[in-house]
DNA sequence: ATGCGGTCCTGCAAGTTTGCATTACTGCAT
DNA sequence: ATGCAGTAATGCAAACTTGCAGGACCGCAT
């Protein structure tokens, strides 16, 4: 649960804060559309200054999905690191951890984890301009991408490192954009299948390429 | 020549105001740093209102870089689609695309070529954010990834190819982003070299890949 | 309970970017 | 030369985003 993190009087108010701010901002753009949906509008209704609101999300649209800043992900991607990828395929694990930041705020509410289901659904472009500053912005990402395939025997440790680990980052990326832009056309049903979808897509690529 | 294109009145007006424009906020880079180098000071300089400044470059960074909004790359695109990728490798077909996207504005002046190699030595971050929205705003080089790849025997004809595209195109920038940052660090020769090193740079991490 | 150090909230100001409406100018036909 | 239609330039206002500085609040030791 997100509102009784740990039992500071403060964590608990940043936890509430954060969730009286996304949940506004869900509920904003469901009614009234992302154009309406003004960083002041949703600072009113979470009760605080917009100053304020970017203290807790790097850019109105992270808030509607529920991205937390770069801090934020920390958990995420140490507990996927910790869960031992020895011998797992880092595009798998990479595939992960891409999606895993993209649901940063899965431990929300059901109801909120529906309501932004349906709003990537209707106005995609709020995914596809977050996903574009991923590989941008999220510096750590790229070091735990260079981390994973330095734990990979087929990956070479020599100086081009990093920049490997940064076109398969980018690969990944765009796989999962592309699966969750095909999830988004089709009516389909919900997301654990988006990963493996977007490794498929990898494989099928390389297969065609190499 | 940039400067006298096509001999309309108006023609000749836009390419002047452009290169009014690029020249201006080259010159307040180099002196000021990116941060002092404003809109309003680069309108100013270049005589047009900052308003106008949006009418020619999609951002401030676009006109540093000369980088021409969707259109403008309009001409390079076609040109190397025309001059026949035929057997030609996706890849290198695709890098090559990429950069010289970013060399839009290669026509100009040596002297402008070599301050913005001074400049994307000395401010990274600047082509970095650039490549970042390449792959998110240009709508237009994903349906020329797909093209190229639809002309490749190896790539079947079905309903992923887009996000195959994307895929690979996604490598590519990724790619051209290394062999851009590698370039930069080292006090290295000048830039014929990058789309190998970047297509270089895709073939190792493949074959490690598969 | 009090006070101290650190953190958080807020207002303010500057800068980037976009939409809309108004005005000026160019290209072209008369 | 004149006028018309389309295109360009501009001003204005709103929104997003960030740095800075002042004040409020929390956690903790005394």
């Amino acid at each position: 649960m997100r509102t009784t993190e740990r039992c500071s009087l403060r964590d608990r108010k940043r936890a509430e804060t954060t969730a009286r701010i996304e949940a506004a901002a869900v509920e904003l753009v469901l009614r009234d559309g992302p154009d309406a949906a003004t960083v002041d509008a949703i600072s009113d209704r979470a009760g605080i200054s917009p100053r304020t609101f970017f203290n807790y999300f790097d850019s109105k649209d992270s808030a509607i999905l529920g991205i937390q800043p770069d801090g934020g992900d920390e958990l995420v991607l140490e507990e996927r690191l910790a869960a031992g990828h020895e011998g797992e395929d880092p595009v798998v694990v990479l595939v992960g951890v891409v999606a895993g930041v993209l649901r940063t705020g899965s431990g929300a509410s059901s109801r909120l984890r529906r309501d932004r289901e349906a709003i990537i659904r209707r106005h995609p472009e709020i995914l596809g301009s977050q996903l574009a500053s991923l590989s941008a912005r999220k510096t750590r990402l790229l070091e735990y991408a260079a981390r994973i395939l330095s734990g990979d025997v087929r990956f070479p440790d020599d100086a081009d490192a990093d920049a490997r680990a940064g076109i398969v980052l980018a690969m990944c990326v765009a796989a999962v954009k592309a699966a969750f832009d095909e999830w988004a056309r089709s009516a389909a049903p919900v997301d654990p299948q988006i990963e493996e979808r977007a490794v498929a897509l990898i494989h099928t690529t390389l297969r065609s390429l190499v």
